[in-house]
DNA sequence: AAATAAATTTAGGCATGACTAAATTATACA
DNA sequence: TGTATAATTTAGTCATGCCTAAATTTATTT
């Protein structure tokens, strides 16, 4: 079996991988919060578990084998994590703390009887997708808010979960997955983002937008 | 922050210490499963922590710090294996198992969410008491089913939850906690036991009878 | 293309917590 | 009471996974 590290590891390699190809050790290590050193020695373990291609100075990515455990993690992980928002009443700021520790020793039993009970679902509370038991990720294609033009109406498809305190203040805007919106005004000169949310107006700061990722995505005209 | 490893040993001194004072390094080692030399080393690092008191050759015993963290650790696992069994119907034999991985990790907010889901119960599916957020147990003074006698009445107050296949063949008689029965006859020469149970008999062996402990006993006379 | 800077790897160390084998202490029995 | 046996502790090893510091390789810049 493998060890607790070695699935964080397995897991970042592969979120990391999914915005640009091969990762570094240092891109690695600064996301575990590790030194790079001790990103090299787990990912030669990793190699000689064939779970992982590298190359000394070359970067790695996963093999298909390496893949299969991250999205086995990444499932356990947002299902808990949705688990606890809904069953549990945990806040959503504090479901992704949780669900990391969780997410090691939960066995495929539990799992199986809190997908029933969601009702099998697609995404998490963050709206970030759940892929399926054989490792299947439904992709939405959102774009980030900080795209969108004066006018706009969309729904907001997914928020990034590491934050906490972001979490919260994007809470406090109702800013939820499946929440709808519309941008009444872009401020210039890389400004904030004036919207309206359910009948009421709301100023949304760039470096917040940037944290959150829309779809579809309307113009007034078109409507 | 202790350790898992930590915590499992308080938490097993905690059991031991139950049933008989002090705790020897021999059968402190058998019940977690270690070599003699490893409990030794581990009791000397909890010794200076102030968790234990300890002189070698002698045994060990918790400090009121030690037995606090041993009940913390198992009132996580009581309430878990309750709300495992509640809440996502896994079966009593498979609930222990899996709290011995969560309850080192759950955190005191999802606990509490827990506890009141629960109704802040206090006792887990074998039976055994939850020690509520002060470490204050409830004992119950129940007697091993193997003290009765022919005619004699009763309620089953708890099961050793250590054997899963045990839990199983427990629970394919329906003796689950809170279970009423009938001694009809104690077969001669430590026989089995053949009880009346919800109008239907059932031979229950003595070595099973053993790790059934019951309550409320009454003499067929004085009812 | 050489020199400098940045990234990465190697080497060596530390804590945890298990192990075996050998030494020590305690207990029991004659 | 002395000796055999059982229990326990000490000493030394191993795997994990982190660290720092030094060496190496790659990338950049002039």
């Amino acid at each position: 079996m493998l060890t607790h590290a070695a699935e964080d590891y397995l897991k970042s390699i592969y979120k990391l991988q999914e915005k640009g190809g091969k990762v570094s050790t240092g891109i690695l290590a600064e996301f575990l919060d590790v030194k790079p050193a001790s990103a090299t020695g787990m990912i030669k373990k990793l190699k000689t578990m064939k779970l992982v291609r590298y190359e000394r100075y070359r970067g790695v990515t996963l093999t298909a084998a390496g893949k299969a455990v991250a999205l086995e993690i990444i499932r356990h992980h947002r299902l808990l994590e949705l688990y606890l928002f809904k069953a549990l009443g945990v806040p959503w700021d504090g479901v992704h703390e949780e669900a990391e520790k969780l997410e090691h020793v939960i066995s495929e039993d539990v799992e199986a009887r809190m997908d029933e009970y969601l009702g099998y679902p697609t995404a998490d509370p963050h709206g970030a997708p759940i892929p399926d038991k054989n490792g299947v990720v439904i992709q939405t294609d959102s774009v980030p808010m900080t795209e969108l033009k004066d006018g706009q109406s969309c729904v907001v498809a997914e928020v990034s979960d590491s934050d906490s305190a972001l979490l919260r203040h994007i809470g406090s805007f109702n800013l939820y997955p499946g929440t709808a919106f519309r941008v009444v005004e872009v401020a210039p000169f890389e400004g904030p983002f004036t919207i309206d949310i359910a009948g009421q107006e709301a100023v949304i700061g760039r470096e917040v937008a940037k944290h959150i990722f829309v779809e579809q995505v309307q113009d007034p005209d078109n409507v």
